[in-house]
DNA sequence: TTTCCTGTTAGTGT
DNA sequence: AACACTAACAGGAA
């Protein structure tokens, strides 16, 4: 699914609702996308919710048993939370995130139980069954690939324009959106960020790492991290919708820059915006604004 | 009706 | 090691 913006969204509506809530029950629809590990419904069934974090595009959840659920929502996941006077939902937008639940796309579900024992659930939703559930023991979180080797995240200190430069000059010859987005090199950003970055920074998606100046990768740091705060600032690009608390909507692609605005005019510009595969990904750029070459 | 496309990884091969 | 390619799956768009 979802890039940093939307994961951090949903995760933040979570670690809200469900921080103290007990898991009582769980029902897996879809075998493969339940991944136990060495544990059982023993390590789950009674054990409480201690925290719900983002980690890159993934959620993670501490639970009291010393255990943790990863949630992987790849392109088409979808978490909604469901109680008496509380839904959450963030993900996908397709089905709708207010479709009843369950439905055709639900294959995982989690009963949880509050202290005043108000029964809610959890849904994990995915039309095209890519994303994942892996319920490892808390201590051997880093061992999944997923977890252990994602790079920093963009808004760890440890991330800092130095910390960038030394990564850029290890991978001088890489494309610098493919880089973006590879996980290893830097945790959260896609498809989405990586185009709406590199407008900012007027750098072409296809220019060598190495190729960037100085100042270009100075403008790129902080245009990476500009363009995910704003899409946190609007829930994201997917409609996360929580009813009840506001009934706020996921809105970022109102305010992007170059995803999806094929044939439209630049912002800054007015130049049309181009397509382009990169790697086997598509990019949204400005011809005139982000050159080739320096 | 085809065919192509998709906000993402994992796995495989070079 | 770094890079390229594709499969996992379902539905919307052209």
């Amino acid at each position: 699914m979802p890039e940093l913006p939307e994961i951090e969204t949903i995760t933040r509506g979570l670690d809200r609702e469900v921080v103290g809530q007990t898991i009582t029950k769980i029902e897996v629809v879809v075998p493969k996308m339940f991944v136990w590990n060495s544990l059982k419904e023993s390590n789950l069934k009674g054990a409480k919710i201690m925290d719900v974090k983002r980690v890159a595009k993934m959620i993670v959840m501490n639970l009291s048993s010393d255990t943790s659920l990863v949630f992987h929502l790849k392109l088409t996941g979808q978490l909604i939370y469901l109680d008496a006077d509380t839904r959450i939902a963030g993900g996908h937008p397709l089905p709708p995130l207010n479709l009843p639940v369950p439905n055709k796309t639900t294959h995982i579900i989690f009963t949880l139980k509050d202290a005043k024992g108000q029964i809610g659930h959890l849904y994990f939703n995915d039309l095209r069954k890519f994303g994942w559930v892996k319920f490892v023991p808390t201590d051997k979180i880093n061992e999944l690939t997923s977890v252990g080797e994602v790079g920093p995240d963009p808004f760890d200190k440890k991330w800092t324009l130095d910390e960038f430069k030394i990564r850029l000059g290890r991978r001088r010859g890489a494309v610098i959106k493919t880089l973006l987005m590879d996980q290893k090199f830097l945790a959260g950003v896609g498809n989405i960020y990586s185009d709406e970055a590199l407008w900012l920074a007027k750098i072409h998606p296809k220019r060598a790492a190495g190729s960037l100046t100085n100042s270009e990768v100075e403008k790129l740091y902080h245009a990476i991290k500009e363009s995910l705060l704003i899409g946190i600032k609007h829930k994201g690009a997917s409609s996360s919708s929580f009813v009840n608390l506001g009934g706020e909507k996921g809105t970022f692609l109102t305010y992007a820059n170059a995803y999806h605005h094929t044939g439209l005019p630049c912002k800054r510009c007015r130049t049309p915006i181009v397509r382009l595969k990169v790697g086997s990904r598509t990019a949204h750029f400005c011809p005139a604004c982000q050159k080739a070459e320096k």
